[in-house]
DNA sequence: TGGCGAATTGAGTGATTTTCTCATTTAAGG
DNA sequence: CCTTAAATGAGAAAATCACTCAATTCGCCA
């Protein structure tokens, strides 16, 4: 069973949950706990293990429900990378924007939304009108620049 | 038979894959054409059913390759979309910016690299090196906005 | 605090997507 | 042309993801 100690993640989480009426199960729990602890973007195999390891047998498919469930609350995001994998880090909600080490693959967000600094007149004035955007920063985090040094 | 005529696309592809000493098989000619002539991002699925239509026959595996050879070259480009689903699209090397129409899929490169008007020193004096950056507007194109209103 | 109803899960199966192998074909330089 | 290595095709295999339904569990309310 899921110790009684929360992260501020977990609580969050539940948070989110309980506004949209959803429950908050020890299966998500879980895996926001895993995400979170690891500091970075998990395949779903991965999850599973780590879910596994704190809840024995957890099913694959309630692995995939969960992420997806989250990831349309904006507290899990879907990452992909350059070499086509992918996987899904925590996020707070609405921050779509990432330093990805290419590295270790930890996952930060950015202090603020970089696109403010973004000029879109040029874009705009095609015609295209923006709803939404994704941006990703792939390199080196601290650690493992210095390693690489 | 591939006909005789090749859009700029086509030249530019057999010209990438000339200088990386890589064979212009009409299998990948037409995968070129396929993107290029749709002007949107396409399932490789779609993909294939466009090749076969122009070639006959083609093997889903040869697809696959092409896209990931072409995508190594820069000349195709992987999208995602925030529903999960993702496609292909034609990509002018070093060209990691789209508009992409959530309607209608097409795919609109930048008039120019909207990253550099942006301020990268608070992202770089938390230590993390950036390499690399991927960039994408979700909205709708010109057309599509019509369409709604 | 215990029970009820509905949401959620587990396990297995099924569908889909992607990769692999190897014999055959084909592009490109000499 | 001819040669040679790259590329393809076909099918099987692997990996990924989705579906179903009985059993379980959360959260509300008495």
């Amino acid at each position: 069973m899921l110790k009684d100690f929360q992260c501020l993640e977990e609580s969050y989480a539940k948070e989110v949950l309980r506004q949209r009426g959803l429950r908050s199960t020890s299966q998500r729990l879980a895996v926001i706990h895993v995400l979170h602890e690891s500091g970075r973007s998990l395949s779903v195999g991965e999850i599973h293990d780590g879910v596994r390891d704190i809840l024995g047998g957890t099913g694959l498919a309630t692995i995939y429900r969960t992420l997806e469930t989250f990831e349309s609350l904006g507290v899990v995001r879907r990452l992909h990378f350059p070499d086509g994998e992918s996987g899904y880090a925590f996020s707070r909600a609405g921050n779509a924007h990432h330093m990805v080490c290419l590295t270790c693959r930890s996952v930060s967000d950015f202090p603020e939304c970089p696109v403010k600094g973004f000029d879109l007149a040029p874009l705009e004035k095609t015609g295209f009108r923006v709803k939404d955007h994704f941006v990703q920063f792939f390199g080196q985090c601290a650690d493992c620049g210095e390693v690489a040094r």
